[in-house]
DNA sequence: TGTAAGTTGCACAGCAGTGTGTAATTCCGA
DNA sequence: TCGGAATTACACACTGCTGTGCAACTTACA
């Protein structure tokens, strides 16, 4: 019965990946009934639910350091490596997508987004409107720019907190970064936030 | 004593921010104890955990919605509107930083960045030495836009999930955006990234 | 067809946290 | 300096989760 034992493994694996997306919280026993299978049951593969979370980042992490090993390889301009590196990471990294949005949905995470949901709305049709308009330029649809929009708000804020960014001008960068992000030219872009009040 | 009983709240619902952000699982005592008082008297105050971060998101959420609508106020360039709004967001936002922050620090959270480290100073390696020849322009030091870069990834991941950007090019996307991000033209990041295999 | 790995069912000890009750105490403000 | 709101110190019941032990069972495969 060794067979039945790795098919067992993958599947509290792959199980857990999704019910822990749900809920970042989820007991060992909602994983195990999700599997099929008895909470004893797996204990009998990883020794506590730390081991059992350990072995799924485990396995992003080190496909995702191979993917962006193999992609920039022999790259000489940093452009195309970034690029080359976005994308390989980017393939495999979507098997693990819904681990790596585990980590941005916390209970307090929900409660947020769903209470800044008139401001995410107005910002989404700021940029609709930019990007119809042709002053922006985006590959992106609106409602995905949006995500953009805020996401480097909160890296930069948590920039800020780890130190590596001064707090004073963090604002204005954010802003900049923001609008070059929408597809607007960066001098321009500069040119713009500098002359705000 | 009407004055103490206000004092207390407030001093909680500070601290409360802080804690929550050292731990997003910090128990009522943990927080009580960092506002020296009994944890009877948070109860006292806010009937039950639930309440008391619903408190504390309020607050925020409610000065975020109007630092956006004051910023935008008048305001037609789209453009224009999108960078104050950040600004003025930003201002109040920065009080807040740490809740903000709370969210994106599940133990998960941790753990994953922990293990990225490699993939991350490579590529902030990258952005360092884009920007130091030239090729990247941008009002942010390499560290902070590899904060950007991981940011707009993880965001995109989430739209995908939520539905909002279909999957098929999203990797592409993520590449262009990163990339115009960091200062490149849009039209040349766009041209880069279809080049490539 | 035996047998051993794997699984199940159940039971148990332990722990940490929540929310509540109550009597004693502190201390602000009138 | 008095009255009363606020805070404290305990104590309690309850819940849900973890990790472990063990005997009984299933089932692949040698």
């Amino acid at each position: 019965m060794a067979g039945r034992a790795d098919a067992n493994r993958r599947r509290i694996m792959d199980v857990a990946l999704a019910e822990l997306l749900r809920d970042p919280d989820a007991s060992m026993d909602q994983i195990a009934r999700a599997a099929g299978v008895v909470r004893r049951t797996v204990y009998g593969h990883f020794p506590s639910r730390e081991a059992l979370i350990g072995a799924l980042v485990d396995d992003a992490a080190e496909a995702v350091g191979a993917a962006h090993a193999a992609a920039v390889r022999g790259v000489t301009d940093p452009a195309e490596a970034l690029a080359r590196s976005i994308l390989g990471v980017w393939e495999i990294a979507d098997r693990y997508r819904l681990l790596i949005s585990l980590a941005q949905r916390s209970v307090t995470m929900e409660g947020i987004l769903k209470r800044l949901e008139p401001v995410r709305r107005a910002g989404a049709a700021l940029l609709r409107r930019g990007l119809k308009e042709g002053r922006f330029t985006s590959p992106l649809p609106a409602d995905a720019l949006m995500y953009v929009r805020e996401q480097v708000i909160f890296g930069l804020m948590q920039a800020v907190n780890d130190g590596v960014l001064a707090p004073e001008e963090a604002g204005r960068s954010a802003a900049v970064t923001t609008l070059t992000a929408s597809g607007l030219p960066a001098d321009e872009a500069a040119e713009l936030v500098a002359r705000l009040p």
